[in-house]
DNA sequence: TGACAAAATCTAACCGTTTAGATAGAATCC
DNA sequence: GGATTCTATCTAAACGGTTAGATTTTGTCA
C-alpha cells in the first residue's frame, strides 16, 4: 500500500500538498503541483488510509446500529428487518458506513467502548422498555437516535410509530363491528411498544363504558408455542371472546390456527386482527386485517435525524411519530349476534 | 477522553507500561504497577481508542459484508435475511464487528478503496453470475469468502448450497409423481443459483428422455405482477404443464395465484414446488412444497471460513457446500391422468 | 561482594493522515 | 524600489496507540 508520502516523494512535493489536493483545501495549491500529483496518485495507486483519517479527524464517517435483545432473529423479524434497510438506504444516501453493533453493548457501562470506536452516532434498536442507552450515549458525546422505544421523560431523539393510534385504529374497527368481549393478545411487555398499546387499549375501553374484568388480556415472553395453547385456553372458555387483537401478525397466526383447531369459522365466529403487515398477512385464510407500520421509513427517518444531529442542524423535532394504517382484509367481520 | 498518556501519568508510569497492562504482555509488568494502572484508569474512566490501536496494529477486528445488486430490499428478502441472520450470530461468536457495505463497493477498482478501509476480511453477498469481487479483493489483500456464487475456474473461498441436489430432490419428486410437462420458473439469469438450477434441470430432463423443447423455461428479471403474466399465459395454452417448479417461493406463490385465477385445483390439476422454504410456505393454501436451504447455516460458515483464513489456518476445502432438503407439504400431487 | 542474568521499566520511533505556523516567492501599491 | 499583501509551499507537531531497543532494578550464585 502506498502512502501519502510515497505520493509525495513520486511527485516532488510535500505530504501537506498532497492532503491538501486529496481533500480540496483548505489551502490553495497550483494546477502545476495538482496535477503531478494527481498522476503520481494514480501512478502508485494510492488510496487515502481512512483509519489514519479517522483518527486525526476524529471522526470515522461511520454510524452504529445497536441490536439488542432480540437478535439476530432481529433480521429475519418482520419489523426490524422492514426498519434495517430504511437504515441501510438511507445510510447509503447520506454516505456513511453502517457498523453492526450487537447487544453485549446495550449493557450499562459499554456505552464508553462504543465512544472509543469513534463512531459518529449510533441508532438504538432496542425494543425495550425503559432502556436508557440513548442518554448514555449522549453523556459520552456519541449522538444517538432511539427507534421504537418513546420514553416520556427524558427525552432522547426518537422516531416511532404512533402506537396509541394503530391501537385505536384495531379496536374501533373491532368495536364498530359490534365486538364487545375482545381478547388482547400482547406480546413480551418488557417491549416499550407493547406496553403504550395497553395502555391505549384500557383507555379506549373505558371511553366505551367497557368493563376491563370482561375483557382479557394474554401477555408473556412466550414462544409460538406457548402463545398457542394460550389462545386455545381462552377460546375454549364458557364465554369466549369474539374477537382477537394481536400485537403481532405472528401472534395473529396463532389465533387463527387455534381457531380452527377448535372448529371455529373466521371472521363469521372470530374476528382476527394482527399487527405489523408482514409479508404472510395477505396470504393467509383468510387474509389478514392487520395495522401496517411504515417500517422502512422509520428506518430511513432515523438515519436522517442522526445525520441532522452530528451536523449540528437544528432538529425541529424530538419524538418524531409515524402513522399507523388499519389494511382491513378478510379476517374480521361483524360480531356474531348470539 | 482520556489517552493513554493520561493513565501513565496518572499511576507514575510509562505509556509502554500501562500499554502492557491493556494488553497483557507482551512483557512482564511486576503486580504493583499492574494495580496502580489498573486503578488510574478506572479513575480516569479510560478506555483505549480503537481508531489508534487499528491505525499501528493495521488490524481493525472489523469484517465486512458486501450487499450487491438486489440491496437494499436484501433485508427483507427471505435468503438474504437467513444468511444475514447466521453472519450476525456467527461474527459476534468470533468476536469481529461487522461493517455494511452496499454495492457502489461492488464495482470494479472499488476494490482499492475497499482495502484503505482496513477491514480484516469480506463476505460478498452479491449472487451475480460470474462477479469476480472476492478475486479482486484478495488481489489487493483483503481475505474474502463469496456466499452463493459458486464458480468453476478461479475458486475463492465459497460458501454455497447445493444447487444441483436442490433441483434433483425437486424435479425427482416431481416426476415421481408422473409428471412430465413441468414449467421450470427460472427468475433472473444473472444470478448464479439460478444459471446453475438451469443447467441441472436440463441434465435431469436428459437423463429422463425427456425432450428439453417440450419442456417450458421462463424466467427473467421481472417482477411479480409480470411474472405471474407469464405463468398464466404458460398455463392457458393448449397442452398445458402438469407441474411448476418455481425458482423461489415467491414465484411459486404467483404460480399458485395464476392457478386459482384460471380456476386450476392445486395439487389436483396442477401440482406446484418452491424453492428456499420462506415463512410464508405452510400458510399459503395449500401448504407449498419446496427446497429448504439452510441460509442460517450458510452465513454462520462463511464468518467461520473467513475467520480461519484471517487467522491463517489451514483450510480444508475451498468450495463448502451446503445440502438443501426437500419439505414435502400439500401442493403437490400425483399427475392427473388425462 | 561482585559478576551476571532475568525481570521490569523507560524512551522514542512508528502507524498514515491532517493542519497550524513558518517561509519563500510573486504580485500589488505608493 | 522597498514595503505590503497574496499565494503556494514546506516543516513539524499532533491524533492515540504499539513495540523494538536501551536502561534500570532486582535476583542468583560463586
Amino acid at each position: 500500500m502506498a502512502t501519502i508520502r510515497d505520493v509525495a516523494r513520486e511527485s516532488g512535493v510535500s505530504v501537506a500538498t498532497v492532503s491538501y489536493v486529496l481533500n480540496n483545501g483548505p489551502r490553495a495549491v497550483s494546477p502545476a503541483a495538482r496535477q503531478r500529483v494527481t498522476e503520481a496518485m494514480a501512478r502508485l495507486n494510492y488510496h487515502p488510509n481512512s483509519v489514519a483519517r479517522s483518527l486525526v479527524r476524529r471522526r470515522t464517517h461511520c454510524l452504529g446500529v445497536l441490536l439488542g435483545a432480540v437478535e439476530p432473529e432481529v433480521v429475519t423479524n418482520n419489523y426490524y428487518a422492514g426498519v434495517l434497510s430504511g437504515i441501510f438506504a438511507q445510510a447509503r444516501a447520506s454516505g456513511y458506513d453502517l457498523r453492526i453493533l450487537t447487544s453485549h453493548y446495550v449493557e450499562a457501562g459499554e456505552e464508553h467502548h462504543l465512544r472509543a470506536q469513534q463512531l459518529d452516532g449510533a441508532i438504538v434498536l432496542v425494543p425495550l422498555q425503559g432502556n436508557d442507552i440513548a442518554s448514555r450515549l449522549d453523556a459520552v458525546g456519541v449522538p444517538a437516535v432511539v427507534v421504537g422505544a418513546s420514553l416520556g421523560s427524558q427525552q432522547p431523539l426518537t422516531v416511532d410509530v404512533d402506537n396509541a393510534l394503530g391501537t385505536r385504529l384495531a379496536m374501533e374497527h373491532l368495536l364498530a363491528l359490534g365486538h364487545r368481549r375482545i381478547v388482547y393478545l400482547m406480546g413480551s411487555p418488557q417491549q416499550s411498544s407493547v406496553q403504550q398499546r395497553r395502555c391505549a387499549f384500557e383507555a379506549i375501553l373505558r371511553e366505551w363504558g367497557i368493563a376491563p374484568e370482561t375483557q382479557l388480556t394474554i401477555g408473556g415472553d412466550f414462544n409460538s408455542a406457548v402463545a398457542y395453547a394460550e389462545i386455545v385456553r381462552c377460546l375454549a372458555q364458557p364465554q369466549p371472546p369474539t374477537a382477537v387483537f394481536a400485537g403481532n401478525d405472528d401472534l395473529a397466526l396463532q389465533a387463527l390456527k387455534a381457531a380452527h383447531a377448535l372448529g371455529l369459522h373466521v371472521p363469521q365466529d372470530l374476528s382476527i386482527i394482527g399487527y405489523d403487515d408482514s409479508v404472510l398477512g395477505p396470504y393467509l385464510t383468510p387474509p389478514l386485517t392487520t395495522v401496517r407500520q411504515p417500517m422502512r421509513q422509520i428506518g430511513e427517518a432515523a438515519v436522517r435525524k442522526l445525520v441532522k444531529q452530528i451536523k449540528g442542524e437544528k432538529l425541529t423535532e424530538c419524538v418524531q411519530l409515524f402513522t399507523p394504517e388499519l389494511i382491513v382484509r378478510g379476517s374480521t367481520a361483524e360480531a356474531p349476534h348470539a
